[in-house]
RNA sequence: GCCGACUUAGCUCAGUGGUAGAGCACUCGCUUCACACGCGAUAGGCCACAAGUUCGAAUCUUGUAGUCGGCACCA
């Protein structure tokens, strides 16, 4: 068999992708077991303009591996994939692109040529993420993908609009709100960062008392500002109704600099008398708290900005359309002509920022759609507080973040002024009544005439992705009660036989609600927390059970990645370097909602990991003759467990006697293995089966089990055959013809099969490398598929994953063979420590009592040639010369008699190391041993433990300094 | 201002009320017939600091310092 001797991922990954796909091996309907169980999750809906970065990669790769197991264990799973539509980063995209090509603005092509742009522009360019997907090997079913501007999606978000503003919960209103004049749109709360501007200044302004005899008195009244500018906007000054300093002027006025109005000097407890001077300008059209000041105070709400935020006519003529910035300097400058600038002080201020365009929000007075959120914020919060559901994976803090926000969460901004995105379904008429409707016909029935004109804002993207787990598997809001107390019986008893695509309501049955969401934390509150809202509202059930928040993907230096920063890691090109499993491995290696700076040399130890694997195969493969995996052969343990239950006195005889130690050993490590990686992703602890996965195939499997049987399997020359004829070993019938003895084969068989096994225990995480191995080893099949998939093709996706079976575990193997291993790795420390040459005969005097006597004595070739000695001397004492360099074992006593090649200082240090080294735990364990209160209140096993582990250490000890007596 | 997380080997990180672990890097030795993306053997840590609880603390509690994050306020 012509193998490469190194792997390479790029065939393998382009080739079982297309074929996993095109058999439909992702799809739910493969599983043909009315009876299974089911598994879900839905893909957080990535941009359709965007490309994939490391964030999606760990996201995706925990759901795939989620998936992928479940798949294994024969759960009927759904991996739903899809794309939001990004309102506003998109329209800024193709507004940039129609710039660049055409010279021309959205505006100047109208709404509907734009929208068809963007549609044009999705066509084209949005697949690239669902590509990048693939690349992956996300086992995601593409005949179910979804895109939140799709008609069926759209329909159910007109549908919710109707209903919730039918139900009261969406009311149009004039606030103050996040104004972006750049993108010229509002935002929520969500897209706004506060970020610290540079060269905050606070500017001390004096307003004259308007009063005669004021004036006379030059009467002034200063107030700070970070923002003087919007004094134009002024329409009161705010002292606190206790400050003794202003009490006498409640009630007067000012007389407005600049403008020439006059505006009163109110009372009101949200100002604080200790800050700046304890007056406040008030400018209820442009900061939120002045708006409720105002509010409670009936201020009259100027508007001094346009959209851009340049200053408009009522501003004043000296200042219409200036910037907000020049208009600052411009008001400055007056203030300090007329005498009335008091000072400036430097004042660090934070600012919102738009998320997206980096600009300073302006806090705008303006019309805008929002969604009243109490009622579904009451649904979580109980459902949190007494289900404690959704479970968050850390737990800690995601719970109480969460918790704390649906506490204060406020009504949401719901309308976008923007083309791109699912247009408010309410229309007006001539007099500007509202009519909100499913469609023009309908709002044209309700206002009685078709003059209507229909709102020009879209929705907030969120909005449509808040529906996501229930929208993309087919509620849409229309059935009858659809939308009363949830849509679905309470338990769904009935299986679905195989779903038809096309039904998706069957979908809604069977996969909704989800098992389990993974995102970022950044999106608990913009998607995860409306979920929960609306499918509560909606359907009556939580949407998920579990969230897992992963942590974030940091670069080597431990910051964040930024586009700004220009340190992100494209995961394509560290898929080009390592292959997509190594990154695979990387990203489940990391702990669970845990940061983690990014390091090229991990995915590099992946990478040979991945080698590691294909390598070991490639050794069995070239050693497979007259072998396929056969899961009988490595039943023996269940004999003898079983022979042990019929009460035989000695079960070990069950064992055949080509079962080694190391056969018995491996096979208890491998059912371990199993349990515990089991137990890892339950838990959804990807780092520890990793771990796991890693240490098992490398150190077991590789480093110990197959060079144990290694001489057993490989093919033996036809000199080596006749030598083992003629020596009376392994001539039996069929072994001139095959070259191979029966106990041969059957070594084969077992390492076939335990091999076999691992790899299906590494495909959640590795699936290319793992299908590409697969195919290749003999007697693999559907035989090995899961029974839910008798009738797929051969793949492993679908095979069984590997479980535990518990009389498989073999404690006494584990502790025999540890001792053997024990036994090599301190001859070989003596061959190291003492230069003994690859090619200088040795022999190994190994005392030990007799059971371990008869260990050693089984494996002693496996001893010989991994020790590289040349000969055991195996007995109860030992007697050599002194010129030996010596070791204990906690069940052995070594010698290698070395005459002419030790060197004595050498030798004489090397023991006193060792000893000084057990000396350091003896003193730690006496100390413990002598301590009354420990042995009197510490668990009896653990005083029984030490005790043991105290005898053990003193007689190794002891044996050591005899031995460097010996040396004087 | 409030809340939270983190601080363990040179680096990146696991882990745990009872002998400190991994990967990478380092040192030494191997052209051993699956793999040099390899094999073998070492070395390396008072688990940030201080106090407390406990027979026992790196692990639990409290405090301190540093790093990072979230929230609130910001006239």
């Amino acid at each position: 068999m012509e193998i490469a001797k190194v792997y390479d991922p790029k065939e393998a990954e382009e080739h079982h992708y297309k074929r996993w796909e095109s058999n439909g091996f992702f799809a739910p309907e493969i599983n043909e077991d009315p009876d299974a169980e089911k598994f879900s999750v839905v893909i957080p809906p990535p941009n359709v303009t965007g490309t994939l970065h490391m964030g999606h990669a760990l996201q995706h790769t925990l759901m795939d591996t989620l998936t992928r197991w479940k798949r294994m264990q024969g759960y009927r799973t759904l991996f739903l994939v899809g794309v939001d539509h990004a309102g506003i980063s998109t329209q800024l995209m193709v507004t940039r692109q129609l710039k660049k090509d055409e010279h021309r603005s959205p505006q100047d092509i109208g709404r509907d040529a734009f929208t068809e742009k963007v549609w044009e522009w999705k066509n084209k360019y949005g697949n690239v993420i669902t590509e990048q997907i693939r690349k992956e090997g996300l086992s995601v079913d593409w005949t179910r993908e979804r895109f939140t501007m799709e008609d069926d999606l759209s329909t159910t978000v007109r549908n919710v609009f109707v209903r919730l503003y039918e139900e009261g919960w969406i009311y149009r209103g004039t606030r103050i709100v996040n104004w972006c004049p750049r993108d010229k749109t509002v935002l929520s709360d969500l897209e706004v960062k506060e970020e610290k501007a540079r060269d905050g200044k606070l500017y001390y302004l004096r307003y004259p008392v308007s009063e005669p005899e004021a004036v006379a008195t030059r009467l002034m009244l200063t107030v700070a500002t970070t923002r003087p500018e919007t004094m134009l906007g002024d329409t009161a000054v705010a002292v606190n109704p206790d400050d003794e300093r202003y009490k006498h002027l409640v009630g007067r006025k000012i007389l407005l600099p600049l403008t020439n109005r006059e505006i009163p000097i109110i009372a009101d407890a949200y100002v604080e008398s200790e800050f700046g001077t304890g007056a406040v300008k008030i400018t209820p059209a442009h900061d939120p708290n002045d708006w409720e000041i105002g509010q409670r105070h009936n201020l009259e709400m100027l508007v001094i900005m346009n959209e851009d935020a340049t200053m408009n006519a009522a501003a004043g003529a000296d200042f219409e359309g200036l910037e907000r910035y020049a208009a600052r300097e411009k008001v400055v400058e007056e203030f300090e002509k007329l005498g009335l600038l008091d000072k400036i002080e430097d004042y660090d201020v934070t600012l919102p920022h738009c998320e997206r365009c980096k600009t300073v929000i302006e806090p705008l007075l303006s019309e805008q759609w929002f969604a009243k959120m109490d009622e579904m914020r009451d649904m979580a919060l109980k459902l949190l507080r007494e289900e404690n559901a959704p479970r968050f994976f850390p737990e800690v803090p995601h719970k109480k973040v969460y918790m704390m926000w649906l506490e204060n969460l406020r009504d949401w901004t719901i309308s976008r002024q923007l083309w791109w995105g699912h247009q408010i379904p309410a229309w007006y008429d001539k007099d500007g009544n509202v009519f909100v409707a499913h469609s023009k016909e309908e709002a044209s029935e309700k206002a009685g005439t078709t003059d209507l004109v229909q709102d020009q804002d879209v929705l907030d993207t969120w909005f449509s992705s808040a529906l996501w787990p229930f929208s993309t598997m087919g509620w849409n809001g229309s059935g009858p009660g659809a939308m009363a107390t949830g849509l679905l019986a309470a338990e769904n008893k009935n299986p679905v036989a195989i779903a038809p695509v096309s039904d998706s309501t069957s979908d809604l049955e069977t996969f909704y609600p989800t098992d389990v969401l993974v995102t970022g934390r950044d999106i608990i509150r913009l998607w995860v927390s409306r979920m929960v809202m609306t499918g509560l509202k909606f359907t009556g059930k939580k949407p998920f059970d579990d969230v897992i928040i992963h942590g974030t993907v940091l670069d080597k230096n431990g910051q964040r990645m930024s586009k700004t920063k220009n340190n992100g890691i494209d995961p394509l090109e560290v898929f080009a370097k390592f292959g997509v499993d190594a990154t695979r491995m990387t990203l489940a290696g990391s702990a669970t909602g845990i940061d983690f700076a990014w390091r090229d040399e991990k995915v590099e130890s992946y990478r040979n990991f991945a080698n590691k694997i294909w390598n070991a195969t490639r050794f069995c493969l070239i050693n497979s003759d007259g072998a396929c995996v056969d899961l009988k052969s490595l039943e023996f343990h269940l004999q003898a467990a079983s022979e042990a239950a019929l009460g035989r006195e000695e079960p070990a005889e069950a064992v055949p006697p080509n079962a080694s130690l190391a056969d018995r050993w491996i096979i208890s490590r491998l059912n371990k293995t199993a349990k515990a990686v089991d137990h890892a992703l339950e838990t959804y602890q990807f780092h520890e089966a990793v771990q796991l996965l890693y240490h098992f195939f490398w150190d077991d499997f590789c480093d110990w089990y197959i060079e144990f049987v290694k001489d057993e399997i490989v093919n033996l020359s036809d000199a080596e055959m006749v030598r083992d004829i003629e020596a009376g070993i392994g001539s039996v019938p069929g072994a001139v013809a095959t070259g191979l003895t029966p106990a041969q084969i059957q070594s084969r068989t077992r390492i076939l099969t335990i091999l076999e096994q691992a790899i299906r225990m590494l495909h959640p995480f590795m699936p290319f490398l793992t299908e590409e191995l697969w195919q290749k080893l003999p007697g693999t099949g559907s035989s090995l598929h899961n029974p839910a998939y008798r009738s797929a093709e051969k793949t492993i996706m679908l095979a069984d994953f590997p479980k535990c079976n518990e009389a498989m575990i073999d404690e006494a193997a584990e502790s025999e063979m540890n001792a053997v291993i024990e036994l090599i790795t301190k001859v070989r420390n003596i061959r190291a420590e003492m230069n003994i040459k690859s090619a200088d005969k040795f022999t190994v005097h190994i005392a030990a009592d007799g059971a371990f006597q008869q260990v050693f004595k089984a494996n002693e070739p496996q001893i010989l040639k991994l020790a590289k000695a040349e000969k055991l001397v195996i007995g109860e004492k030992m007697e050599v010369p002194k010129a030996s360099a010596k070791a204990v074992t906690a069940n052995a006593e070594i010698a290698v008699p070395l005459e002419g090649l030790i060197d004595f200082e050498k030798e004489r240090s090397r023991l006193a190391g060792q000893i000084e080294k057990l000396n350091i735990e003896l003193h730690r364990l006496n100390a413990q041993l002598s301590n009354v209160s420990f042995v009197e209140k510490a668990p009896p096993e653990k005083v029984n433990e030490l005790r043991e582990r105290q005898t053990e250490i003193e007689q190794q000890v002891k044996t050591l300094n005899t031995n460097l007596d010996a040396l004087n």
